[in-house]
DNA sequence: CTTCAACAATAAGAACTCGCATAAAATCTC
DNA sequence: GAGATTTTATGCGAGTTCTTATTGTTGAAG
């Protein structure tokens, strides 16, 4: 992931820099707007942090200028403590999030993976299909041909998960620890189960089935058997 | 991650090296059970993954040699279908998990992958404690004092959280990560709930509150204020 | 080919989770 | 310091998710 830092601060520079550094990223840093403006422009970055107050030209007239020539970046603005401290000014401004100083790297970190898991997302697919199926990412509704099928969170995570790796088997274990997020066997048949819920709606009134299970292994969305 | 894998069928083995180095892991390998036994006794691994059965000495025997030597790296076990598939005496041999072949890549991943994140609790803690709170991650029970704490799955997952971060403000968006496993914004006070019913079983009927809240930032599990 | 055991599917009720609405508390403004 | 505003707390109902129990299916053994 690379990152670019505007701050003028030079501890709290450094202390970012070094942060990311730490969990895997590589960054630029610019201590004023002008640089910072250019780097921002010139350079591929995968995510911005803008201090909001900086000298020769202030964080968010540079998110409105990068802005204005297309560039859809992630932002993520700090201020500082006693600064305006007005969120919507600067989400207005183009940022996408805004972390006020001081704040805990871990913090920081947080929102930046999200920020940028969320572009990465929108930018490659807003949406999954196969076989017909037609997921929307954004609005969260599903679709076989015509048909709109109305999925709960579960089901809705469950059918992401497969559709994600179609034409190969999912384990019980690959599903627990995506869609559950469990770490350990709950052991009960929970999956059996909202797997059973998900055929209901995908499969049962078509002749083409998607949901295959692959006994003693796992499932399976794929064409044919 | 450092893994071992001790496998004589080359193909298989080769095939479980490549995955894994894609995955960003490490590897050794080796293709009898002597050397297996040798390598496993030296070399310093995060798992292994030892085939049932091998030239020279068996996968089982492997393992409860290791074993006797007070080593507990984490072990799965692969065995061919047809060979005795008796899961009970790998794991009493100190087996950790057992795959059986042939098997998804995917799900050797997502299994090793468990097994270390356990290994590597279990090695500093197969418990959690704060303040005169305990939690045991093994049977998920929490106590306070003498006094045990029944506590629903999804506030056993936020107490985890927070006593894996104690002394320390903890921010929705990193409970939305960690616990919920969300990645965008539910709009809801979804965590402020859970945290007050938390907070109702945790510190209702102890002077010492542990479960403090920080105003605009979010909360903290600390001794005091 | 039949029987048996293991595994999977499903229905239904119990338990849990969530989000709203309202109350309470903290902070800000004047 | 009083009222206004923002932020957090909590009771409760609606809807979702999970567990259990039962039935159905598959593959292996005899």
């Amino acid at each position: 992931m690379r990152v670019l830092i505007v701050e003028d601060d030079v501890t709290v520079g450094q202390y970012i820099v070094s942060g990311l550094k730490e969990s895997g990223h590589s960054t630029e840093i610019a201590s004023d707007g002008l640089a910072g403006l250019k780097i921002a422009t010139e350079g591929d970055f995968d995510a911005l942090i803008i201090d909001r107050m900086l000298p020769q030209m202030d964080g968010l007239s540079i998110i409105e200028s990068i802005r204005r020539e297309g560039n859809n970046t992630p932002v993520l603005i700090l201020s500082a403590l006693g600064e305006v401290n007005d969120k919507v000014q600067g989400l207005k401004a183009g940022g996408d999030d805004y972390l006020v100083k001081p704040f805990a790297f871990q913090e920081l970190l947080a929102r930046i993976e999200a920020l940028v898991r969320r572009s990465l997302l929108n930018e490659d697919e807003t949406s999954l299909s196969f076989g017909g199926l037609f997921m929307d990412l954004i609005t969260r509704k599903v679709s076989r041909g015509e048909i709109e099928i109305r999925l709960k969170p579960r089901e809705f995570q469950l059918l992401e998960f497969m559709m994600r790796n179609t034409n190969q088997v999912v384990t019980r274990t690959m599903l627990l620890e995506a869609v559950w997020n469990y770490h350990f066997d709950p052991q009960t048949n929970v999956i059996d189960v909202h797997m059973s819920r998900l055929r209901q709606k995908i499969d049962k009134d078509f002749d083409l089935k998607l949901i295959h299970t692959v006994r003693g292994v796992g499932y399976a969305l794929q064409l044919s058997e």
